[in-house]
DNA sequence: AGGACCGGGATCTGCCATACTT
DNA sequence: AAGTATGGCAGATCCCGGTCCT
């Protein structure tokens, strides 16, 4: 703690003194381009003095530029300045390579704000190495869209923790009237707050969607509805998004195509569909088309195989829609290691559930159930589907009393 | 009390293509 | 033509515990 604290101390004085000194070779590299380029920022006095100062030189530079290199070289100064941050330059050359040639930048400024908001060193050099782009925006502009931010987050450390793990959904998109506007917008949709939180943390990127992108989700999933003879359309959005989190950072045709599989796969009738969509199936509508349509013909293959029916099937699925979320390599080794472990396929289809639970975990029940002799097609599955703590309650038990309580 | 039933919570970015600006 | 803004894509589950039922 102390330690980072002190480097970026270090860092900010270093950046300053730095500043100071290489604002001249900057302007120098920069200026051929414009001299009235960034309003956006304002020119700081220093900035005005050091364009006067150089103009001349400049000048002759631009025209050297401008004859032989037609590509404008990387802005010298800036690039000190995101190595002394710690910035990893290679990788942020590689995503935004014309970032790096911009000649006015607020790398600076980025730095400091970020840190006024509880972001270390490394997290700030993190953000920008993976979104250099970040490196353009003005103070007013980062201030006003925090602030939008923090309409949502109670504290500005939960906005750091995002913006580390997404720098590109804080800092992609420029326009923050578009963000207070998608705001207004999904509170409208009577998303309850929580859920708005849980919106923001979980994808961020549906706030630097387009309103018109976000509508046009809406608008499309209220249409599905009333196609499906559902009686409140305007419901239908808030249940889906709720359920599913990352619907609205998906194309309507992809959610589109996984609603035609489902209805086709699985021959379901409106309503069948309707109830499947508002219930646990909508966790599955962001999923690729062919992964979602793989593990749907897997699954029938697999099942079918196994001695099931269309009507099994289809009972499996609609009571536990997430078996396509699995792979259908994993899906299968998981239906083999309990046919295995002694359970049926009728008890599968009956108590899905079991299918969420990871292959190791149903693994290692299994062998310890073995152990103790116990019996599945007495007593049921429903062992395997109980968290951690109960299920070993319940193996103590058994193993103290077996016969009781089996 | 013990088990069955059920819903909720965590998690999900980083890259590319393209249209738009300047 | 360079740079920016935005849309879209692939990737691929597991677990916990409240509450109702018996």
């Amino acid at each position: 703690m102390v330690h980072s604290s002190t480097s970026s101390d270090i860092t900010v004085i270093f950046l300053s003194l730095k500043m100071a000194a290489v604002h001249a070779v900057r302007v120098l590299v920069g200026l051929c381009h414009s001299v009235a380029l960034q309003p956006r920022f304002g020119l700081i006095p220093v900035q005005l003095a050091s364009t006067c100062l150089l103009r001349r030189l400049c000048s002759i530079n631009a025209k050297r530029t401008e004859s032989k290199l037609p590509v404008c070289p990387e802005n010298e100064s800036l690039l000190e300045n995101l190595n002394l941050m710690g910035v990893d330059v290679k990788m942020a050359r590689q995503r935004q390579p014309g970032v790096l040639r911009k000649a006015f930048t607020n790398e600076q400024g980025l730095f400091q704000f970020l840190q006024s908001k509880g972001a270390s060193r490394k997290v700030i050099a993190g953000i920008i190495s993976r979104y250099p782009r970040a490196v353009t925006r003005s103070i007013e502009h980062l201030e006003q869209r925090w602030g939008l931010w923090r309409k949502i987050f109670k504290t500005d450390s939960e906005i750091v923790t995002i913006i580390d793990r997404s720098p590109e959904s804080f800092f992609r998109s420029s326009d923050n009237e578009n963000l207070e506007k998608n705001i207004a917008f999904l509170s409208s949709l009577e998303l309850n707050t929580k859920d708005l939180h849980r919106l923001l943390t979980t994808a961020p990127r549906t706030f630097s969607n387009s309103l018109q992108l976000n509508k046009r989700m809406v608008e499309f999933l209220e249409d599905v509805c009333a196609e499906l003879g559902g009686k409140n359309p305007e419901q239908f959005p808030k249940a889906v998004i709720s359920k599913n989190l990352y619907i609205l950072i998906r194309s309507t045709k992809r959610v589109r195509k996984n609603i035609d599989t489902l209805r086709s796969s699985l021959k379901l009738s409106d309503s069948e569909l309707l109830a499947l969509l508002e219930g646990h199936g909508a966790n599955i509508l962001d999923l690729s088309n062919e992964y979602l349509q793989r593990n749907f013909n897997s699954l029938r293959q697999k099942m079918t195989s196994l001695g099931c029916r269309k009507a099994d099937i289809k009972q499996l699925i609609l009571s536990c829609p997430s078996v396509l979320y699995t792979g259908q390599d994993t899906l299968c080794i998981k239906l083999d290691c309990l046919i295995k472990g002694g359970i049926t396929m009728k008890q599968i289809v009956e108590k899905p559930k079991v299918l969420d639970y990871s292959t190791q975990n149903i693994t290692e029940r299994l062998e310890k159930l073995q152990t103790i002799g116990y019996d599945f097609q007495k007593n049921g599955i429903n062992v395997l589907d109980s968290s951690k703590k109960r299920f070993l309650a319940k193996m103590e038990k058994l193993s103290v009393s077996p016969d009781d309580s089996m």
